[in-house]
DNA sequence: CATCCACTGGAAGATATGGCGA
DNA sequence: TCGCCATATCTTCCAGTGGATG
Protein backbone atom coordinates (compact mmCIF):
# COMPACT_ATOMS: atom_id res chain seq x y z
CA UNK A 1 0.00 0.00 0.00
CA UNK A 2 1.25 3.65 -1.07
CA UNK A 3 0.87 6.44 1.14
CA UNK A 4 -2.18 7.64 2.47
CA UNK A 5 -4.19 10.61 0.44
CA UNK A 6 -4.64 13.66 1.50
CA UNK A 7 -8.37 13.25 0.63
CA UNK A 8 -8.30 10.41 3.01
CA UNK A 9 -9.78 10.90 6.30
CA UNK A 10 -7.95 9.96 9.40
CA UNK A 11 -10.62 7.85 10.47
CA UNK A 12 -13.42 6.18 8.84
CA UNK A 13 -17.23 5.71 10.39
CA UNK A 14 -19.28 5.51 7.80
CA UNK A 15 -19.30 2.53 5.78
CA UNK A 16 -22.20 3.11 3.88
CA UNK A 17 -23.10 7.17 2.73
CA UNK A 18 -26.28 5.70 0.45
CA UNK A 19 -27.95 4.97 3.98
CA UNK A 20 -28.07 8.35 4.93
CA UNK A 21 -29.41 9.90 1.21
CA UNK A 22 -32.86 11.21 1.08
CA UNK A 23 -34.29 8.30 -1.38
CA UNK A 24 -33.12 5.56 1.22
CA UNK A 25 -35.70 2.93 1.68
CA UNK A 26 -34.78 1.07 4.64
CA UNK A 27 -35.85 -2.70 4.86
CA UNK A 28 -38.61 -1.89 7.55
CA UNK A 29 -40.06 1.15 8.48
CA UNK A 30 -40.04 1.64 12.32
CA UNK A 31 -42.57 3.51 14.49
CA UNK A 32 -44.83 3.43 11.89
CA UNK A 33 -47.38 0.48 12.02
CA UNK A 34 -50.63 2.15 12.81
CA UNK A 35 -50.19 3.86 9.30
CA UNK A 36 -49.14 1.03 7.76
CA UNK A 37 -51.71 -0.86 8.66
CA UNK A 38 -54.17 1.91 7.34
CA UNK A 39 -52.64 2.21 4.53
CA UNK A 40 -52.27 -1.32 3.76
CA UNK A 41 -56.27 -1.00 3.75
CA UNK A 42 -56.22 1.25 1.64
CA UNK A 43 -53.94 -0.45 -1.17
CA UNK A 44 -55.64 -3.57 -0.68
CA UNK A 45 -58.57 -3.03 -3.40
CA UNK A 46 -55.84 -3.19 -5.54
CA UNK A 47 -54.24 -6.08 -4.96
CA UNK A 48 -57.39 -7.60 -5.41
CA UNK A 49 -58.34 -6.07 -8.65
CA UNK A 50 -61.22 -4.38 -7.43
CA UNK A 51 -61.48 -0.45 -7.57
CA UNK A 52 -58.84 1.52 -5.68
CA UNK A 53 -59.88 3.74 -3.14
CA UNK A 54 -58.57 7.34 -2.50
CA UNK A 55 -56.83 8.60 0.49
CA UNK A 56 -55.74 11.61 2.00
CA UNK A 57 -52.60 11.60 4.33
CA UNK A 58 -50.94 14.40 6.08
CA UNK A 59 -48.45 15.05 8.88
CA UNK A 60 -45.35 17.30 9.26
CA UNK A 61 -42.43 17.37 6.88
CA UNK A 62 -40.26 14.34 7.71
CA UNK A 63 -42.86 11.67 9.27
CA UNK A 64 -42.57 8.77 7.21
CA UNK A 65 -45.48 9.47 4.72
CA UNK A 66 -43.45 9.42 1.49
CA UNK A 67 -41.77 6.87 3.24
CA UNK A 68 -44.15 4.47 4.20
CA UNK A 69 -45.85 5.39 0.58
CA UNK A 70 -42.53 4.47 -1.37
CA UNK A 71 -42.17 1.12 0.35
CA UNK A 72 -45.85 -0.01 0.58
CA UNK A 73 -45.87 0.64 -3.27
CA UNK A 74 -42.91 -1.31 -3.63
CA UNK A 75 -44.21 -4.14 -2.07
CA UNK A 76 -47.48 -4.23 -3.38
CA UNK A 77 -45.80 -4.24 -6.55
CA UNK A 78 -43.86 -7.07 -5.46
CA UNK A 79 -46.78 -8.82 -4.34
CA UNK A 80 -48.51 -8.52 -7.38
CA UNK A 81 -45.38 -9.73 -9.39
CA UNK A 82 -45.90 -12.39 -7.87
CA UNK A 83 -49.33 -13.15 -7.43
CA UNK A 84 -49.78 -12.88 -11.28
CA UNK A 85 -46.38 -14.12 -12.35
CA UNK A 86 -45.59 -11.81 -15.16
CA UNK A 87 -44.97 -8.08 -15.50
CA UNK A 88 -48.43 -6.39 -14.33
CA UNK A 89 -47.37 -3.17 -13.14
CA UNK A 90 -45.81 0.11 -14.42
CA UNK A 91 -44.73 2.44 -12.21
CA UNK A 92 -43.19 5.41 -13.74
CA UNK A 93 -41.83 6.73 -10.63
CA UNK A 94 -41.85 4.01 -8.45
CA UNK A 95 -38.14 4.00 -7.74
CA UNK A 96 -37.47 7.62 -7.62
CA UNK A 97 -39.94 8.44 -5.19
CA UNK A 98 -38.80 11.70 -4.20
CA UNK A 99 -37.28 12.91 -6.88
CA UNK A 100 -38.03 16.29 -8.66
CA UNK A 101 -40.94 17.21 -11.19
CA UNK A 102 -39.85 16.84 -14.61
CA UNK A 103 -38.66 13.64 -14.24
CA UNK A 104 -37.73 10.98 -17.37
CA UNK A 105 -40.70 8.99 -17.55
CA UNK A 106 -40.75 5.30 -18.23
CA UNK A 107 -44.30 4.50 -18.50
CA UNK A 108 -45.12 1.20 -20.35
CA UNK A 109 -47.05 1.43 -23.44
CA UNK A 110 -48.03 -2.44 -21.85
CA UNK A 111 -51.20 -4.09 -22.77
CA UNK A 112 -50.71 -6.14 -19.28
CA UNK A 113 -50.38 -2.75 -17.37
CA UNK A 114 -53.16 -3.72 -14.48
CA UNK A 115 -51.68 -1.34 -11.73
CA UNK A 116 -49.87 2.16 -13.17
CA UNK A 117 -48.73 4.52 -10.48
CA UNK A 118 -48.16 7.88 -11.60
CA UNK A 119 -46.27 10.35 -8.53
CA UNK A 120 -46.38 13.84 -8.91
CA UNK A 121 -44.79 16.52 -6.00
CA UNK A 122 -47.11 19.20 -6.85
CA UNK A 123 -44.05 21.25 -4.92
CA UNK A 124 -42.45 21.21 -7.79
CA UNK A 125 -44.26 22.37 -10.27
CA UNK A 126 -43.40 25.10 -12.90
CA UNK A 127 -44.74 27.91 -10.95
CA UNK A 128 -42.28 30.50 -10.11
CA UNK A 129 -44.19 31.36 -6.89
CA UNK A 130 -45.20 28.88 -3.57
CA UNK A 131 -48.57 27.82 -4.98
CA UNK A 132 -49.25 26.23 -8.00
CA UNK A 133 -52.53 25.52 -9.76
CA UNK A 134 -54.76 22.36 -10.87
CA UNK A 135 -53.88 23.45 -14.11
CA UNK A 136 -50.29 22.86 -13.55
CA UNK A 137 -51.00 19.34 -12.11
CA UNK A 138 -52.87 18.56 -15.22
CA UNK A 139 -50.65 19.74 -17.30
CA UNK A 140 -47.84 17.74 -15.17
CA UNK A 141 -50.05 14.76 -15.09
CA UNK A 142 -50.35 14.72 -18.57
CA UNK A 143 -46.78 15.23 -19.00
CA UNK A 144 -46.07 11.92 -17.14
CA UNK A 145 -48.27 9.83 -19.89
CA UNK A 146 -46.05 11.17 -22.50
CA UNK A 147 -42.47 10.73 -23.58
CA UNK A 148 -40.48 13.31 -23.34
CA UNK A 149 -40.14 15.00 -26.83
CA UNK A 150 -44.34 15.30 -26.91
CA UNK A 151 -44.29 17.10 -23.34
CA UNK A 152 -46.46 20.22 -23.29
CA UNK A 153 -45.62 23.06 -22.84
CA UNK A 154 -47.04 24.78 -18.95
CA UNK A 155 -48.94 27.54 -20.60
CA UNK A 156 -51.09 28.63 -23.56
CA UNK A 157 -54.08 25.61 -23.44
CA UNK A 158 -57.54 26.19 -22.29
CA UNK A 159 -57.91 24.44 -18.96
CA UNK A 160 -60.91 22.20 -20.32
CA UNK A 161 -58.54 21.18 -23.06
CA UNK A 162 -56.03 19.63 -20.79
CA UNK A 163 -58.18 18.02 -18.61
CA UNK A 164 -59.60 16.35 -22.40
CA UNK A 165 -56.10 14.96 -23.00
CA UNK A 166 -55.70 14.24 -19.39
CA UNK A 167 -58.39 11.97 -19.69
CA UNK A 168 -57.65 10.69 -22.91
CA UNK A 169 -54.23 9.76 -21.93
CA UNK A 170 -55.15 7.59 -18.50
CA UNK A 171 -58.08 6.03 -20.95
CA UNK A 172 -55.93 4.78 -23.25
CA UNK A 173 -53.23 3.56 -20.48
CA UNK A 174 -56.37 1.43 -18.72
CA UNK A 175 -56.16 -0.79 -16.26
CA UNK A 176 -55.78 0.52 -12.74
CA UNK A 177 -54.06 4.06 -11.99
CA UNK A 178 -52.83 5.56 -9.37
CA UNK A 179 -52.38 9.12 -8.88
CA UNK A 180 -49.77 10.49 -6.10
CA UNK A 181 -50.12 14.04 -5.55
CA UNK A 182 -47.12 14.94 -2.76
CA UNK A 183 -47.15 18.01 -1.24
CA UNK A 184 -50.67 18.32 -2.47
CA UNK A 185 -51.03 21.65 -0.25
CA UNK A 186 -48.76 23.34 -2.91
CA UNK A 187 -52.22 23.40 -4.63
CA UNK A 188 -53.41 26.91 -4.04
CA UNK A 189 -57.26 27.45 -3.40
CA UNK A 190 -57.82 26.30 -6.75
CA UNK A 191 -58.59 22.44 -5.83
CA UNK A 192 -60.51 21.45 -9.36
CA UNK A 193 -58.23 18.88 -9.89
CA UNK A 194 -58.99 17.41 -6.71
CA UNK A 195 -62.33 17.47 -7.63
CA UNK A 196 -62.07 16.31 -11.20
CA UNK A 197 -59.82 13.02 -10.82
CA UNK A 198 -61.58 11.15 -8.45
CA UNK A 199 -65.02 11.77 -10.08
CA UNK A 200 -63.71 11.13 -13.36
CA UNK A 201 -65.47 7.90 -14.29
CA UNK A 202 -68.46 8.51 -12.51
CA UNK A 203 -69.03 11.41 -14.77
CA UNK A 204 -68.27 9.13 -17.72
CA UNK A 205 -65.02 11.13 -18.78
CA UNK A 206 -62.95 7.82 -18.99
CA UNK A 207 -64.18 4.39 -19.26
CA UNK A 208 -61.58 2.55 -19.30
CA UNK A 209 -59.48 2.96 -16.47
CA UNK A 210 -60.25 3.38 -12.79
CA UNK A 211 -58.48 6.40 -11.25
CA UNK A 212 -57.53 6.26 -7.37
CA UNK A 213 -55.55 9.31 -6.10
CA UNK A 214 -53.70 9.68 -2.83
CA UNK A 215 -53.65 13.73 -1.64
CA UNK A 216 -50.45 13.60 0.59
CA UNK A 217 -49.72 16.61 2.99
CA UNK A 218 -47.94 18.37 5.76
CA UNK A 219 -50.76 21.18 6.16
CA UNK A 220 -53.61 20.02 8.26
CA UNK A 221 -55.56 23.36 7.27
CA UNK A 222 -55.23 22.73 3.74
CA UNK A 223 -57.98 19.70 3.75
CA UNK A 224 -60.09 21.51 6.23
CA UNK A 225 -60.48 24.41 3.45
CA UNK A 226 -61.04 22.16 0.47
CA UNK A 227 -64.51 22.10 -0.88
CA UNK A 228 -67.25 19.81 0.08
CA UNK A 229 -66.83 18.07 -2.78
CA UNK A 230 -63.50 17.35 -2.91
CA UNK A 231 -63.33 16.27 0.85
CA UNK A 232 -66.48 14.18 -0.52
CA UNK A 233 -64.02 12.03 -3.06
CA UNK A 234 -60.25 12.52 -1.95
CA UNK A 235 -60.96 12.28 1.92
CA UNK A 236 -62.77 9.03 1.83
CA UNK A 237 -59.75 7.85 3.97
CA UNK A 238 -57.66 9.78 5.96
CA UNK A 239 -54.37 8.39 7.72
CA UNK A 240 -52.68 10.77 9.99
CA UNK A 241 -49.00 10.61 10.58
CA UNK A 242 -47.67 12.14 14.24
CA UNK A 243 -44.85 13.40 14.54
CA UNK A 244 -41.62 11.04 15.47
CA UNK A 245 -41.01 11.08 19.43
CA UNK A 246 -37.69 11.58 20.60
CA UNK A 247 -37.52 7.48 21.36
CA UNK A 248 -38.92 6.80 17.65
CA UNK A 249 -36.55 9.23 16.33
CA UNK A 250 -33.79 7.52 18.38
CA UNK A 251 -35.12 3.67 17.31
CA UNK A 252 -35.12 5.49 13.84
CA UNK A 253 -31.44 6.74 13.74
CA UNK A 254 -30.20 3.54 15.82
CA UNK A 255 -31.25 1.46 12.70
CA UNK A 256 -29.32 3.42 10.46
CA UNK A 257 -26.23 3.50 12.43
CA UNK A 258 -26.21 -0.38 12.09
CA UNK A 259 -26.33 -0.19 8.28
CA UNK A 260 -24.40 2.72 7.71
CA UNK A 261 -21.99 3.57 10.58
CA UNK A 262 -19.02 1.40 11.90
CA UNK A 263 -19.68 -0.72 15.00
CA UNK A 264 -18.40 1.38 18.47
CA UNK A 265 -18.71 4.48 16.38
CA UNK A 266 -21.80 5.65 18.00
CA UNK A 267 -23.22 5.12 21.69
CA UNK A 268 -26.80 5.17 22.55
CA UNK A 269 -26.49 8.36 24.37
CA UNK A 270 -25.12 10.20 21.48
CA UNK A 271 -28.32 9.09 19.38
CA UNK A 272 -30.84 10.10 21.86
CA UNK A 273 -29.07 14.05 21.71
CA UNK A 274 -29.49 13.85 18.06
CA UNK A 275 -32.85 12.36 18.50
CA UNK A 276 -33.61 15.21 21.08
CA UNK A 277 -32.42 18.15 18.84
CA UNK A 278 -34.16 16.93 16.40
CA UNK A 279 -37.38 17.09 17.79
CA UNK A 280 -37.31 20.21 19.28
CA UNK A 281 -35.97 21.89 16.11
CA UNK A 282 -38.20 19.94 13.68
CA UNK A 283 -41.30 18.69 15.32
CA UNK A 284 -40.13 15.36 15.00
CA UNK A 285 -38.24 14.95 11.68
CA UNK A 286 -36.45 11.40 11.11
CA UNK A 287 -35.23 13.29 7.86
CA UNK A 288 -33.63 16.17 10.10
CA UNK A 289 -32.11 13.40 12.57
CA UNK A 290 -30.82 11.60 9.94
CA UNK A 291 -29.16 14.64 8.50
CA UNK A 292 -27.74 15.40 11.87
CA UNK A 293 -26.55 12.05 12.24
CA UNK A 294 -24.49 12.13 9.08
CA UNK A 295 -23.14 15.45 9.61
CA UNK A 296 -21.56 14.42 12.85
CA UNK A 297 -20.13 11.46 12.02
CA UNK A 298 -18.24 13.79 9.03
CA UNK A 299 -17.21 15.72 11.45
CA UNK A 300 -16.01 13.46 13.46
CA UNK A 301 -13.73 11.96 10.68
CA UNK A 302 -11.87 15.45 9.75
CA UNK A 303 -11.38 15.72 13.28
CA UNK A 304 -9.71 11.70 13.15
CA UNK A 305 -11.74 10.99 16.12
CA UNK A 306 -13.37 7.43 15.41
CA UNK A 307 -16.16 7.99 17.72
CA UNK A 308 -19.40 10.53 17.50
CA UNK A 309 -19.54 12.41 20.58
CA UNK A 310 -21.86 14.82 22.26
CA UNK A 311 -20.08 17.97 21.01
CA UNK A 312 -20.07 16.96 17.78
CA UNK A 313 -23.69 15.90 17.59
CA UNK A 314 -24.39 19.54 18.63
CA UNK A 315 -21.91 21.20 16.86
CA UNK A 316 -23.80 19.15 13.49
CA UNK A 317 -27.05 20.19 14.79
CA UNK A 318 -26.00 23.83 14.57
CA UNK A 319 -24.19 24.14 11.71
CA UNK A 320 -27.09 22.38 9.44
CA UNK A 321 -29.13 24.85 10.84
CA UNK A 322 -26.92 27.53 9.54
CA UNK A 323 -26.58 25.87 6.38
CA UNK A 324 -30.13 25.89 6.15
CA UNK A 325 -30.51 29.95 6.82
CA UNK A 326 -28.16 30.51 4.16
CA UNK A 327 -29.80 28.32 1.62
CA UNK A 328 -33.44 30.04 2.67
CA UNK A 329 -31.35 33.34 1.84
CA UNK A 330 -29.99 32.27 -1.34
CA UNK A 331 -33.81 31.08 -2.78
CA UNK A 332 -34.82 34.51 -2.76
CA UNK A 333 -35.06 36.92 -5.65
CA UNK A 334 -33.22 39.81 -6.16
CA UNK A 335 -35.96 42.41 -4.61
CA UNK A 336 -36.12 40.38 -1.55
CA UNK A 337 -31.82 40.21 -1.33
CA UNK A 338 -32.15 43.77 -1.89
CA UNK A 339 -34.39 44.31 0.60
CA UNK A 340 -32.13 41.71 3.44
CA UNK A 341 -29.37 43.62 2.19
CA UNK A 342 -30.87 46.85 3.09
CA UNK A 343 -32.10 45.14 6.52
CA UNK A 344 -28.30 44.25 7.60
CA UNK A 345 -26.89 47.60 6.70
CA UNK A 346 -29.85 48.69 9.16
CA UNK A 347 -28.46 45.85 11.60
CA UNK A 348 -24.59 47.66 11.29
CA UNK A 349 -25.86 50.72 11.69
CA UNK A 350 -27.79 49.77 14.32
CA UNK A 351 -30.76 51.00 13.07
CA UNK A 352 -33.16 48.39 14.32
CA UNK A 353 -36.20 47.89 14.53
CA UNK A 354 -36.73 49.42 11.07
CA UNK A 355 -39.48 51.14 9.59
CA UNK A 356 -40.56 50.09 6.66
CA UNK A 357 -40.77 53.58 5.23
CA UNK A 358 -37.37 54.13 6.62
CA UNK A 359 -36.35 51.29 5.22
CA UNK A 360 -37.64 51.44 1.81
CA UNK A 361 -35.70 54.47 1.36
CA UNK A 362 -32.50 53.06 2.66
CA UNK A 363 -33.56 50.36 -0.20
CA UNK A 364 -33.87 52.67 -2.45
CA UNK A 365 -30.72 54.42 -2.22
CA UNK A 366 -28.68 50.89 -2.31
CA UNK A 367 -30.32 50.18 -5.56
CA UNK A 368 -29.97 53.48 -6.87
CA UNK A 369 -26.35 53.77 -6.17
CA UNK A 370 -26.19 49.94 -8.39
CA UNK A 371 -28.17 52.12 -11.36
CA UNK A 372 -31.31 50.38 -10.87
CA UNK A 373 -34.90 51.63 -10.56
CA UNK A 374 -36.41 50.73 -6.92
CA UNK A 375 -39.71 49.29 -6.82
CA UNK A 376 -42.59 51.24 -5.02
CA UNK A 377 -43.52 51.25 -1.68
CA UNK A 378 -46.85 48.86 -1.89
CA UNK A 379 -44.37 46.07 -3.55
CA UNK A 380 -41.87 46.72 -0.91
CA UNK A 381 -44.29 45.90 1.67
CA UNK A 382 -45.01 42.81 -0.27
CA UNK A 383 -42.02 41.31 -0.55
CA UNK A 384 -40.90 42.10 3.46
CA UNK A 385 -44.01 40.48 4.26
CA UNK A 386 -42.73 37.13 2.36
CA UNK A 387 -39.65 37.54 4.19
CA UNK A 388 -41.63 37.43 7.52
CA UNK A 389 -43.26 34.61 6.25
CA UNK A 390 -40.27 32.48 5.42
CA UNK A 391 -39.16 33.79 8.83
CA UNK A 392 -35.99 35.22 7.99
CA UNK A 393 -37.44 39.02 9.51
CA UNK A 394 -39.28 39.66 12.32
CA UNK A 395 -42.16 42.14 12.36
CA UNK A 396 -43.36 43.64 15.40
CA UNK A 397 -46.73 45.88 15.25
CA UNK A 398 -46.64 49.18 16.67
CA UNK A 399 -49.03 51.29 18.06
CA UNK A 400 -48.88 54.79 19.14
CA UNK A 401 -52.32 55.69 19.18
CA UNK A 402 -53.50 59.25 18.07
CA UNK A 403 -51.38 61.18 16.34
CA UNK A 404 -48.86 58.04 16.19
CA UNK A 405 -50.82 56.09 14.50
CA UNK A 406 -50.15 51.99 14.03
CA UNK A 407 -47.00 51.05 12.29
CA UNK A 408 -44.66 48.00 12.21
CA UNK A 409 -40.92 47.79 12.80
CA UNK A 410 -38.72 45.26 11.11
CA UNK A 411 -35.39 43.86 11.81
CA UNK A 412 -33.89 40.37 10.89
CA UNK A 413 -34.93 37.44 12.76
CA UNK A 414 -32.79 36.45 15.49
CA UNK A 415 -30.68 33.31 13.70
CA UNK A 416 -29.93 35.88 11.33
CA UNK A 417 -27.06 37.81 11.17
CA UNK A 418 -25.64 40.71 8.78
CA UNK A 419 -22.62 38.32 8.00
CA UNK A 420 -25.43 35.72 6.86
CA UNK A 421 -26.73 37.69 4.79
CA UNK A 422 -23.83 39.15 3.25
CA UNK A 423 -22.47 35.05 3.06
CA UNK A 424 -25.65 34.42 1.35
CA UNK A 425 -25.80 37.37 -1.08
CA UNK A 426 -21.88 36.74 -2.02
CA UNK A 427 -22.83 33.13 -2.84
CA UNK A 428 -26.02 33.67 -4.63
CA UNK A 429 -25.63 32.72 -8.42
CA UNK A 430 -27.92 35.46 -9.50
CA UNK A 431 -26.80 39.01 -8.14
CA UNK A 432 -27.04 40.53 -11.10
CA UNK A 433 -28.79 43.80 -9.54
CA UNK A 434 -28.09 42.86 -5.80
CA UNK A 435 -25.64 45.90 -5.01
CA UNK A 436 -22.47 43.74 -3.74
CA UNK A 437 -20.46 46.88 -3.37
CA UNK A 438 -22.53 47.58 -0.21
CA UNK A 439 -22.10 43.77 1.49
CA UNK A 440 -18.77 44.44 3.60
CA UNK A 441 -17.31 42.82 6.96
CA UNK A 442 -19.28 44.14 9.55
C1' DC B 1 -65.09 56.44 24.70
C1' DA B 2 -64.73 58.75 20.33
C1' DT B 3 -61.01 60.38 17.73
C1' DC B 4 -57.54 60.10 14.39
C1' DC B 5 -52.92 58.95 12.77
C1' DA B 6 -50.07 56.30 9.79
C1' DC B 7 -50.02 52.86 8.41
C1' DT B 8 -51.88 47.84 6.39
C1' DG B 9 -53.45 45.01 2.96
C1' DG B 10 -57.14 44.02 -0.52
C1' DA B 11 -58.49 44.85 -5.24
C1' DA B 12 -58.05 46.03 -9.81
C1' DG B 13 -55.52 47.11 -13.66
C1' DA B 14 -51.08 47.65 -16.30
C1' DT B 15 -47.19 45.53 -18.30
C1' DA B 16 -44.41 41.83 -19.77
C1' DT B 17 -43.23 37.15 -21.01
C1' DG B 18 -44.05 32.88 -23.19
C1' DG B 19 -46.88 29.67 -25.63
C1' DC B 20 -50.94 27.46 -28.35
C1' DG B 21 -53.83 26.84 -32.41
C1' DA B 22 -55.79 28.41 -36.71
C1' DT C 1 -49.90 36.53 -38.65
C1' DC C 2 -53.76 37.15 -34.98
C1' DG C 3 -56.39 36.19 -30.93
C1' DC C 4 -56.33 33.79 -26.85
C1' DC C 5 -54.41 31.78 -22.52
C1' DA C 6 -51.46 31.42 -18.15
C1' DT C 7 -48.35 33.46 -15.04
C1' DA C 8 -45.73 36.96 -12.58
C1' DT C 9 -44.97 41.23 -10.79
C1' DC C 10 -45.50 45.87 -10.62
C1' DT C 11 -48.44 50.23 -9.71
C1' DT C 12 -52.36 52.92 -8.16
C1' DC C 13 -56.17 53.59 -5.27
C1' DC C 14 -58.31 53.50 -0.92
C1' DA C 15 -61.31 51.46 2.80
C1' DG C 16 -60.23 49.70 7.08
C1' DT C 17 -57.87 49.34 11.50
C1' DG C 18 -55.76 49.28 16.48
C1' DG C 19 -55.32 51.59 20.44
C1' DA C 20 -53.05 55.63 23.06
C1' DT C 21 -54.57 60.08 23.51
C1' DG C 22 -57.39 63.72 24.86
Amino acid sequence: MGEKSVFDSQTNIITDAVVFEEDYTPDEIYCRDEMKTEYVQILRPIYKGRPPKNAFLYGDTGVGKTAVTKFLLEKLADDLEKKHGEQTITANNLSILSSEFPEPHTVASGENADLTVVQLNCQNLPTKGEKGTSYQVAVALVNQFLSEEDELSTTGHAPQAIYNRLYKEIDRLGGTILIILDEVDAIGDDDTVLYELPRSRADGKISEARIGVIGISNDYTFQQNLSPKVQDSLCEREIRFPAYGADQLATILRERADVGLIEGSYSESSLAIIAALARRDSSGSARKAIDILQKAAEIAEDRGKEEITEAFAREAFEEIRKDELIEDIKQQDAHKLNALNALAEAHRLDKVPIRKKTLHSTYSKIVEDNGNKPIAVRSFHNHLNRLVMFGLVNEVTENRGKGGGRYNVYELSQEMTPQAVNKAINETDDISWVDVTYIKDA
